[in-house]
Parts: structure tokens; C-alpha cells; sequence
DNA sequence: ATTCTTCTGTTATGAGATAACATAACAACA
DNA sequence: TGTTGTTATGTTATCTCATAACAGAAGAAT
């Protein structure tokens, strides 16, 4: 199939991904129990060393973040935030997040809109993930940003916070 | 010395406006005139290549972004899009700025909701941005992936697209 | 000329995020 | 211990961003 084949793959592709590809993800499986009292727990500690509150609905949505195997969905927090049919509205949400972010304890993925907690000890203010399109796994990894830096240095950029996402496949998902 | 009058300019605008930074960037001018036309040419010629159409609608789009000094939304492309009055709908402009952004005639910067032509030639599925936060301005520049490719690799990722966005100041927001 | 595909126009709706304002909890300290 | 300033929450409404779904027009292939 010759050229015109382009957009005809490009939507191909899309419904592939569509397709169900439920694998479980493996990159960072949800915390639940013992794990996930000690990170909450690392959290508190370190909101107490810089006089920071880790206040109800900051907790809990903490709590939700890094009970998930993958990134979550703002209004998939406000969901789960509560009861059920008692669901917390945006601004609670996207406060605890907003807080979250600030202390490093969450990122925001751009390309997904979606959040997970931060996998990575010390974390300063930046963040790189490897995306699957597939299972929507998202894997957080140490970047190193040396050549960009010296990019932006040379452009005469004060550089304060770096975020990279590469989207493709995670093993599994490329041999199923 | 356009640099020190830029940077006057700055001054003035900061003490006249006290918070807001509304500079002309400087980074990427908005083409007009032959230097448009050039550009819009060599897109023609590139869709002829590969047998993809820039039709009107997809011509149009192009050529706002490629108009403007610096990053535009959406729903300011629909404003612009056709006479005074007469705005586009959401369908076409997020339809053209999917095809521009799969022929890479255009990249979408994740973090600003915003859209900027290539300013780059024969890039592939990368894009790179040094974006200030004062004065809006979005550099495009080559990146180099090579550490975090390998970083890929050993997880087993098979990574189709990365996007890199670097926040910051330019350089002559520093300095005002 | 027909058929297939791609592209456009239109209406409506879904998803993501914030503004604005009132109230509550907390710390600091006279 | 009450007062004050600050920070956090709850609530309503609204804003921005993006897509679904379908009918019809324009091109290309035979």
C-alpha cells in the first residue's frame, strides 16, 4: 500500500491502541497496606520537615495516587475521593494536587492529563516519564538533562523546571 | 542594536505594567510577506511529496501560526480563522492542527495548550521548547535524546515521540 | 460514471480546570 | 485568651479545551 496510506495508518494505529490491551502494567503497581502506610507516612515526615500540612484531603488524595497502578484522571479522583456517591468536586481536587506538585509528592502528566505520585527519592523539580500508548503504563525515570541545558544556557534561558515524556510501547506491550 | 532596545523596551513595559510581562518575544517572529509565502511554499511542496492535501482550511491554520510571534490557542485560531465575525468551529481548527501536527508542519506544547508551527527542518516526531513564563515566548530547538533514549532502551521501551519542555525565563525576561 | 475515500460543515456534548466568595482551622502573640 | 493574620476548605458557577456523530461535498481510482 503505497502513499496514501499515511492518515490510513496513522488510524490503524489508533484503533489498535484502542483495542483492548488490558496487560497489568508492572512499571510502578499501586501501593496498598504496609507500603503504603510507610509512603504516606515518608510524606507526613517530610511536610513536618518543611512546616507544610498534609491536611485530610491532601492525604487522601495522596493516598489515591499511589494506590493506582497508573496515572489517574483529575475527575477519576473526585470520584474515588469519597464514598461512594459522595464524590469531592474540582477545586478540592485540584487544590490537593496543586499542593501535591508543589511538594514534589506528585506529577502531572501533560500529555495524558493525568497524575501519578512521584516514584523517584529527593525528586527536585523535574519529572520524565516513558508512556505507554498502549496499557497507559507510566514510568517515571531519573532524567538527565545536560545536553538540553546546555542548550538553554547557551540561549540565555534561566531554566526552572523540565518536563519530558516519550511516548511508545513498554516491553510487554511490544511482544503481545 | 535591536538587543538593547528590546531590552529598554523591557524596562519601561515593567515599570509602566509592574506585573504583567507583555514583551514582543524575539525568539520565533511571526513571518509576513515573502517570508510567509516561502514557508507556505515549501509546505505545499512537502504535502505534494508524500501525496497529502493543505487544503484551504489546513493552508489557513498554518498560516496564522506561522503569522504569530508566538504560541496560539484554539479557540484563537478559530477567532482568526476567517473575516471579523465570522469564526471557525472547534472541528476545524483541531482538525487542521492534527494533520499539520502529522505532516510536523506544527507541534502542540502539552503545558500551555498551545500551538506553534515547526520552525525546524526535516524534524521527525521530536520537539524541544524553551518557554519562558513571562513573556510567553517558545524557542524550538534540536534536541538531543541520546541519555534518555538509552534510559528507554534498557526498560524496553520502544519510544515513537518525545516532547521536551523546558520552563523558565529568556534571556531578556531575566534581565527586566 | 461509479464508487471509495477523504475532507468539510454543523450541532451538540464531554472533559478539564478555574473564579469568586463565604466559612473554618490554625498559628502567633499581645 | 482573645485577637489578628494566614492558610485551607466548601460551594456554586463558569470558563477553557476538545471530541462525537452525522450529513454532505470534493478528489482520486477504476
Amino acid at each position: 500500500m503505497p502513499a496514501a496510506s499515511c492518515e490510513m495508518m496513522q488510524r490503524w494505529l489508533a484503533m489498535r491502541m484502542e483495542s483492548d490491551c488490558h496487560h497489568a502494567d508492572g512499571a510502578h503497581p499501586g501501593l496498598s497496606g504496609p507500603g503504603l502506610s510507610r509512603a504516606l507516612g515518608k510524606a507526613e515526615e517530610r511536610c513536618t520537615q518543611v512546616q507544610a500540612r498534609l491536611t485530610p484531603p491532601r492525604r487522601r488524595v495522596l493516598e489515591l495516587l499511589l494506590q493506582s497502578d497508573g496515572p489517574l484522571k483529575a475527575y477519576d479522583l473526585m470520584a474515588a475521593f469519597g464514598t461512594p456517591g459522595k464524590s469531592a468536586k474540582p477545586p478540592t481536587v485540584y487544590r490537593a494536587l496543586d499542593f501535591l506538585e508543589r511538594q514534589g509528592f506528585a506529577h502531572r502528566i501533560e500529555s495524558l492529563n493525568a497524575y501519578v505520585p512521584c516514584r523517584l527519592d529527593g525528586a527536585g523539580h523535574s519529572a520524565a516519564f516513558l508512556i505507554c500508548d498502549c496499557c497507559g503504563a507510566a514510568a517515571e525515570f531519573e532524567p538527565d538533562f545536560g545536553p538540553q541545558l546546555a542548550v538553554a544556557a547557551q540561549a540565555g534561558y534561566a531554566v526552572r523546571a523540565v518536563t519530558l515524556e516519550a511516548r511508545g510501547l513498554c516491553g510487554a506491550c511490544r511482544e503481545a
